[in-house]
DNA sequence: TTTTATATTGCAAACGTTTTCGATAACGTT
DNA sequence: AACGTTATCGAAAACGTTTGCAATATAAAA
């Protein structure tokens, strides 16, 4: 309510000036240490907060990471954004989160009021209707630092870290056919996705590895990562005249969908039908049949990205060279294959 | 990398003053149409951004609200963000989300941070360590607006909006007891939150109003919302003399928790074990047995907690009547009963 | 034409910090 | 006694906006 205290009413309550309060504030070694004692006591006494928008404003830096997912309430984007937060408080850092709803449109928003925030890195997973990617590209020109994360993009000169989608999808799907499958279809997400792209090559890989026929009719594209569309494709697949015997989902959620499809079809699993998922989501060992998955160190990842920018954050604007971090996912046997 | 364009640059640019062009780019009436369009344009053409640390420590308001719930990655915590989100950006405020983890102290820090960084409003869920309420009545004092969502305090002179919890859980009591139960357990989470507390009288209420005997050891407590925690508690009810027929949890994750610790344990659900949940999770929906549950109307919730927030920033500081709104929960039968 | 109202603009003071560049004083060195 | 060091502090210029008030130009009214 009433004005907030400044350091200038330090200043002049202590007959100092505001460049002595404010390198006693922050530590500075060149103050004589009763004076930083009698600073630090009046703040406390004056019941002094330091207006970060100035501090920002002057000094050119935030001392804060911002990062735009999808969406937060999936299991993968909130235990990396843990990870994220794990490194970068430790640091000093505050990391300010944002979604884009998979809205092209309200990234670019983020993105920009982010920038104009002046935050000192940004970290960002693309919406699935993310192609043009322009919008990160004049935030990296203007100097702010930009890691990718797990949602990539080639064109773009900035670090990444990601899964390894093709080996991934590759060695589940392999599993599927070492446990008998031979008409395995593929629920994947949007095509517009690397991540999707990448991981139906693994698929196709293992397939033509194993001399099976791909089908196109095999290959069920969703629009969203919800459980409805995972029943959806099932329902699709099972009009065909073969019906698959195995499933691979893009994402644990589909595969939990298409359990619960099955279920209500009267399919058995995994005697009639494996399936199996990608992230090993925290929910698909607790419900039954436990999901087979490809498990994703989500949280090691975040922790991975932060570095990443917090070492871009310090060289800032220097030649750094960009990195390109592949992690390999494990492959997580249970009850559903 | 080179310094930014500021709107000094485009004054000088345009032989006019640094006052019209921001008047001209926020669109103030008492600007000719030429000029306006003029510093537009030039903005444009410049490749002009606004620096909104310079512009919030001008006008002493940021457009933001900042949120901070325990953790983003449950379902009730994303999703009334969602609900907040969908509200704020209609009127033109971002939303800042952060995560105490449960923990006190990270609590404080993020409080702190975001009044420092002179956010126009703070929603806030407590963690399950904050007994003390002086950092946010603090943040109050100091005229920013604050509203608490779902866990809130008595104590505290803001506007909450909350869930009936007492009623909520009497109605599903009610519900086991109607499908026969007499045994009926409950898995709470930590008692020092106040909804765990108001949904333990609920319980006590409905088994009371059956005639039923409370028992103390037919509570259990567990100190995080994990599937793990559910199944040890499980576990120690199985030994108890007398086994429950009926388990009410306190939150969906809880309930998922406990059916697969006893589908482990060969405990036939719901012939041999009803079990209730709350919250209505997405996923309680697509698991077998699906849950019965209370839901929540959480994207509801959160849009209504920034309504209110707005409201209070728009009279900010004059005397506004506190609310307070109780949303009754829904009672959802599924195969869990 | 003068007067009055109105529409546009500019000046300059905030907003609360940080930081560069000196200034001063105290101290030891030669 | 003159000098160089070092420790400690202050003055003032940024940082990029917003905004109250005054000034000017323009249009309308007398």
């Amino acid at each position: 309510m009433s004005k907030p205290i400044t350091i200038k009413d330090i200043a002049l309550k202590l007959n100092i000036s505001v460049a002595t309060v404010s390198r006693a504030l922050r530590g500075s070694t060149e103050i004589k240490k009763e004076t930083k004692m009698a600073v630090l006591e009046m703040a406390k006494a004056m019941d002094y907060h330091p207006n970060l928008l100035a501090s920002s404003l002057s000094s050119k830096k935030s001392k804060i990471i911002g990062v735009v997912v999808p969406t937060i309430n999936r299991y993968f984007w909130s235990n990396s954004i843990s990870g994220i937060e794990n490194i970068a408080y430790k640091e000093g850092y505050k990391v300010m989160i944002f979604q884009s709803g998979e809205l092209f449109t309200k990234e670019v928003e983020i993105v920009e009021t982010l920038a104009n925030s002046r935050v000192d890195g940004i970290i960002i997973a693309f919406s699935k209707q993310t192609k043009d990617f322009i919008h990160v590209q004049q935030v990296i020109e203007r100097g702010i630092s930009v890691v990718m994360l797990e949602r990539t993009s080639e064109n773009l000169k900035a670090s990444k870290v990601s899964t390894d989608d093709k080996n991934g999808a590759y060695t589940i799907t392999k599993h599927l056919i070492d446990k008998g499958r031979r008409n395995i279809a593929y629920i994947c997400g949007p095509i517009s996705l690397m991540v999707c792209r990448d991981r139906l090559m693994g698929y196709k890989k293992a397939l033509q590895e194993a001399g099976l026929l791909f089908k196109q009719e095999y290959v069920i594209e969703v629009e969203d990562f919800r459980y409805e569309q995972a029943g959806q494709a099932l329902e699709k697949l099972w009009k065909l005249p073969v019906k698959p015997d195995g499933i691979l989902c893009f994402a644990d959620i589909l595969a939990i969908g298409t359990i619960h499809a099955a279920h209500n079809f009267g399919i058995k699993i995994p005697e009639e039908l494996s399936v199996a998922g990608f992230g090993d989501d925290e929910t698909s060992r607790f419900i039954s049949p436990s999901i087979s998955t490809m498990s994703q160190p989500s949280f090691e990842m975040g922790e991975l990205a932060a570095n990443i920018i917090l070492e871009e954050i310090k060289l800032s604007g220097e030649y750094c060279i960009k990195r390109t971090e592949i992690i390999m996912p494990k492959l997580i046997i249970r009850e559903s294959t």
